[in-house]
DNA sequence: GTCTATACACCGATAGAC
DNA sequence: GTCTATCGGTGTATAGAC
């Protein structure tokens, strides 16, 4: 049917502009900063006005919106990978979560701020967009599971050390491995914890001692 | 005489101003937000039009970069405070050092966004301002020397830790207590692992600086 | 010295012509 | 769909009143 060709090529060209004015706003980013894209800047980048953005995008920060959306889906695909051949032990585990999580929020500081700091001043990511950063969290906590760490707090406190390590490597010493190097360390000692307590509640699952 | 007195008043004037122009800021910020704060908001709450501002200040970021001081100029107080009767081993300390600074960090969402992160766009703090910062730092570097944990490695672990429940607390669970509680155990956890290496590096538990 | 009014350049967003 | 014109908002520079 030709009425539904025509309709479908003319989503996919709005497709293809709405991808256009994202990765422009990533490249600005990037470059000069998120909380430093500019509407107009955009639109220059792909050639257009201004206001011509809103024909496709509903605000600027629908702009942000998709744009956190793209970086948590991204960070799950990633962290999904992992599931392929995984370590049989926890802290092999653990290890490998926190250095490539560690990683793919290191690589650029634009998005990690635009994922896990407040750093657009107005902007919230709505439920949709949030969806893939709980689902990253989700398999994280269904991973420790299978090694018998299920409780809130255990899983709480192995995401505030990795996110520690994270904010303080991008903040202290960008592009540096100041912090990155002591990830391991950082998951040995977790890992130690939670032997210990799993000894004192009689909870053993997994075997340790590898190294 | 006449004129010191006179030109006394006039200072002691600019400076009460002065005073109460952070304050009006400090006011917006924790009321609407860090970044919502705007120049002619401030001088409306003061009694003055916008441009008047700046013959008190040299911009808006003069005042972010004071308000930034004073901050940690407080949380300087704070951790000082604390040596006036230490505990004399190594946990408790620790312990005490990472309830103080995560209490004051949590009491002011505002704050701790000036401070700690870069939630507003073009603001960089001054080498002055910065000043108490570093030595809040040199604080806990000497403290935690005194009892022969001087590498750097070691310092930056505990903070990036401390951080990072900090940061948790604030991003996940605003007003409430769910990374709170796992303060001690982080503390333990990581001396835990600093007797380990301690006791693993045989001889020297003081000496091992690097770089 | 303090403050004001005015003005400028920039921002996100809207209205309406083509 | 894209444009121009414009609105209300921002930080800030400056000239001048008191």
């Amino acid at each position: 049917m030709l009425g539904t060709t025509k309709r479908d090529r003319a989503a996919e060209r709005r497709e293809t502009t709405r991808r256009e004015i994202l990765d422009a706003a990533w490249a600005i980013a990037s470059e000069v900063g998120l909380a430093q894209v500019t509407l107009r800047d955009i639109a220059a980048r792909v050639g257009m006005r201004a206001p011509s953005l809103y024909t496709h995008v509903d605000s600027k920060n629908a702009i942000y919106d998709a744009m956190f959306a793209q970086a948590w889906t991204e960070c799950l695909e990633v962290m999904r990978g992992l599931e392929q051949n995984p370590p049989n032990d926890l802290r092999a585990t653990l290890r490998l979560y926190a250095r490539t999580f560690f990683d793919f929020s290191v690589s650029s500081l634009a998005r990690h701020q635009l994922m896990n700091q407040r750093t657009v001043p107005g902007f919230e990511p709505s439920p949709e967009s949030y969806a893939p950063a709980v689902e990253v969290l989700g398999a994280l906590r269904h991973r420790m599971a299978t090694f018998g760490v299920t409780s809130e707090a255990d899983v709480d406190l192995y995401v505030a050390i990795v996110g520690g390590l994270v904010d303080a490597q991008l903040a202290n010493d960008q592009g540096g491995e100041r912090w990155r190097r002591l990830l391991d360390r950082a998951v040995d000692m977790y890992v130690h914890d939670l032997d210990q307590r799993a000894g004192a509640t009689s909870l053993h699952t997994t075997t340790e001692d590898e190294r």
